[in-house]
DNA sequence: GCAAATTCGTTCGTATACAAACAATTTTAG
DNA sequence: CTAAAATTGTTTGTATACGAACGAATTTGC
């Protein structure tokens, strides 16, 4: 345990830090044609997965606190791409859809979606790619 | 292609980044006493390795870009824990190094780093670990 | 039915993360 | 030797990420 055996390299947490930086690398170059971060396109799809959504929900499913998710659900709004009403049965929610430039601009990303995946998997075979996914799946 | 077929969930971009948040929650909780973020106690640990080392270098070694570093450099300046040195061979470089306090406040963190790392794989078996390692290695 | 607990969304502050543009300095090329 | 290229570090702006504290609204527990 001494401050010679500490490998920074060899750490979990520093490699999980790289290889995410390496896939927003990858997303930032693939999506710089539609201005979507990956975490504003991962917030498009769920919503078109749940065609409305509360905002906190939104966050729950993409990964988000609500500090974060209130910075995208603005950005995306001002952009036009999403449209919330105020719930009337909870008047505490702000329910959120998809516009229909957003939903256009979203099904033409997609494909670009798949190409991100497909690249940051590039160097792994396909065994080792769901080996990876199964792994990642256990530790979150 | 279909949007139906998207699922962000399997998508190895988010998995990574859901991986990193379970890790920076892990470390956040296990370092609440030293008040060390991941990248300052990276950034102490590699300053450690070099005995001394220039700014942009240790952004290399810690994979922290030149306008990150400053952010990380500067607070860790501020409170007492590395100091710089301007580099008079090359006058566009900082140098850095540990101060007393620096080094006795890594040497008593060192143990807890580890423990982030095992707290973290801990729902692997050692395998898994080493193949976990091994895999984002190669997308790194 | 009502007080306590929880949920929803907001705001503030701090800390990465990185693109882009920049000045100062050093290195490289011809 | 010197002009071009590269490196070092800084600054600004935008975007996550999250702790903490908060008011408003809803649900729970007794």
């Amino acid at each position: 345990m001494s401050a010679g055996d500490y490998r920074l390299d060899e750490q979990v947490g520093f490699l999980l830090r790289r290889a995410q930086q390496r896939a927003t690398a990858v997303f930032t170059a693939r999506f710089a044609g539609y201005g979507l971060t990956p975490t504003q396109f991962a917030a498009l799809a769920k919503i078109a997965d749940e065609g409305e959504v509360s905002q906190n929900r939104l966050g729950r499913l993409t990964a988000m606190d609500p500090a974060t998710m209130k910075g995208v659900t603005d950005r995306l709004s001002e952009r036009g791409l999403i449209a919330g009403r105020a719930d009337q049965e909870d008047r505490r929610r702000t329910q959120w859809r998809l516009t229909d430039p957003g939903a256009a601009l979203l099904a033409a990303a997609y494909g670009d979606g798949f190409a991100v995946t497909a690249e940051i998997l590039d160097p792994l075979s396909p065994r080792e790619r769901a080996t990876l996914l199964r792994l990642l799946e256990k530790i979150v």
